[in-house]
RNA sequence: GUGGGAUUGGCGUAGCUGGUUAACGCGCCAGUUUGUGGCACUGGAGACCACCGGUUCGAAUCCGGUAUCCCACCCCA
């Protein structure tokens, strides 16, 4: 391969076999989004610097060490969004959505950029399915986009998949939580393995879920953070549970949940899945109340969450689950001879108009070639279109399965008279 | 950023301790006479053996570096 350039680390293809996949799984996305009352919101894939530094926050990794910033030509620093949420909190402020009613509800889908190392799971651009809600303080909000998420996951299909659910607090809480942890591991100090001491200082709540069997060991005993949140935080943790409960929604409290975006507060969750490898969250978010101050904005107390869309892909093929591919052509129209190509254009139109995938011959193959690219590419009917057909104004139609022909005229109740046909066979080919 | 594994036609692989036409399966294209696919048969296209450099009379095969991919850490979707 002596291409002059190949693509980027990092990066992936959709091919047009694959692209149906994709589809699919967005497709289910949209639709139950939209049945929960959210709406697509579309933001630039690039933002200035600022916002992501502000909103992710100045200590995360992701703004760091892993944000593609450039200047651009006028000089000002802009950057390819790391996540979601930022774009859509900017938007909406810049908007003033809030003076259209309370809460705003959206959903996007976005393809993110962080500069890491690639490994399974993780790409440097990846795509994301996920939901905004703005202006609540409400349990019930928090309970909402979980089911949501949960609604995406069981349309999927997919099994194997837990909700790991936890309360990170608000600021007051979650400041005397950590210090508790910096005075309980700072006994420890000799025993730490060199990562969880650089996390003593930035950010203690990692202590609790790392890798190593001694640390894990020291972790055991550690405070706990639902024995520091205050009363409110307490209740609402309590009350999102309640109507988890109610909703039928399965989880488990996992107190080491932490996140790795400054801005959460209160509830934070993640979907988990052990089948594909290391990076095994699927889905994760919670509760952001000072992201929208921390913009410039009111306090509006918000929440949301992001899905990664390759890695619910890779469930899918793990679990061997077949996704429905509606791209396979009805119609193979085989012509002889110019007069019948043009025919064909006319018969095509007619049976296009009917949502059903037709085909025919654009790069000049002979007859028996035709038909070969016709069971190759899984057509379900051809019809040979030559002079005698043209004569007789009426043609064979195909089933390639079967083998069996139906004769049908060619004239304007063709695309009609052949959808029947079609219909009747599988309902595979069903628009 | 730190580790481990890999890199041979479109895809999947063989090529053992260096020796001269780089093999196989699948796929692709064409044909197997008169207007019809799936099978079979015949033929064909397609590889500077990831890249750069070194050792050698000679390297896909050995050594070094680089890149990319895979996996893990860190972190996250």
């Amino acid at each position: 391969m002596a291409l002059i350039t190949k693509k980027i680390k990092g990066t992936e293809d959709v091919l047009p076999k694959q692209s149906y996949r994709w589809q699919f799984i967005e497709n289910i996305m949209r639709e139950e989004s939209r049945v929960y009352g959210f709406k697509e919101i579309r933001t630039p894939v690039f933002e200035h610097t600022e916002l992501f530094a502000r909103g992710v926050g100045q200590t995360t990794d992701v703004v760091q060490k892993e944000m593609y910033t450039f200047d651009t030509k006028g000089g000002e620093s802009v950057t390819l969004r790391p996540e979601g949420t930022a774009g859509a909190a900017r938007a909406v402020l810049e908007h003033a959505l809030e003076n259209e009613g309370l809460p705003i509800k959206a959903s996007y889908f976005v393809s993110c950029y962080r500069y890491e190392k690639p490994q399974a799971g993780r790409l440097r651009e990846f795509h994301q399915f996920g939901l905004e809600e703005y202006g609540t303080q409400s349990p019930a909000a928090d309970a909402e986009i979980i089911c949501v998420a949960q609604s995406v996951l069981d349309r999927l299909g997919l099994t194997g998949i837990h909700l790991e659910l936890n309360s990170i607090g608000c600021p007051e809480c979650r400041a005397k939580y950590n210090q508790a942890l910096r005075d309980y591991f700072s006994q420890y100090k000799e025993q730490l393995c060199d990562t969880c001491l650089s996390r003593l200082e930035k950010n203690p709540m990692r202590l609790l879920d790392c890798k190593s069997p001694e640390d894990k060991l020291i972790a055991k005993d550690a405070p706990k953070i639902t024995d520091f949140l205050c009363e409110e935080c307490e209740t609402h943790f309590k009350e999102v549970q309640k109507y988890l409960d109610s909703a039928g929604v399965k989880y488990v409290i996992n107190p080491t949940i932490v996140r790795g975006l400054d801005y959460y507060t209160k509830t934070v969750f993640e979907f988990v899945t052990d089948c594909i490898g290391a990076q095994g969250t699927v889905c994760g978010g919670g509760r952001y109340d000072g992201l929208i101050e921390e913009l410039g904005g009111k306090h509006l107390p918000s929440l949301g969450f992001a899905m990664g869309l390759e890695r619910i892909l890779m469930v899918m093929d793990a679990q061997g689950i077949e996704i429905p591919n509606p791209d396979r052509c009805a119609l193979y129209i085989a012509t002889m001879g110019d007069e019948a190509k043009r025919k064909a254009f006319s018969l095509l139109r007619q049976v296009r108009e009917c949502g059903l995938i037709a085909e025919t011959d654009v790069v000049g193959r002979g007859l028996r070639a035709q038909m070969k690219y016709a069971d190759k590419i899984g057509a379900k009917y051809s019809l040979v279109l030559g002079d005698n057909e043209i004569a007789e104004n009426k043609a064979k139609v195909k089933n390639m399965e079967s083998g069996e022909q139906t004769e049908l005229a060619l004239d304007d109740t063709f695309a009609e008279k052949f959808s029947v046909l079609s219909l009747t066979g599988d309902e595979a080919f069903q628009i």
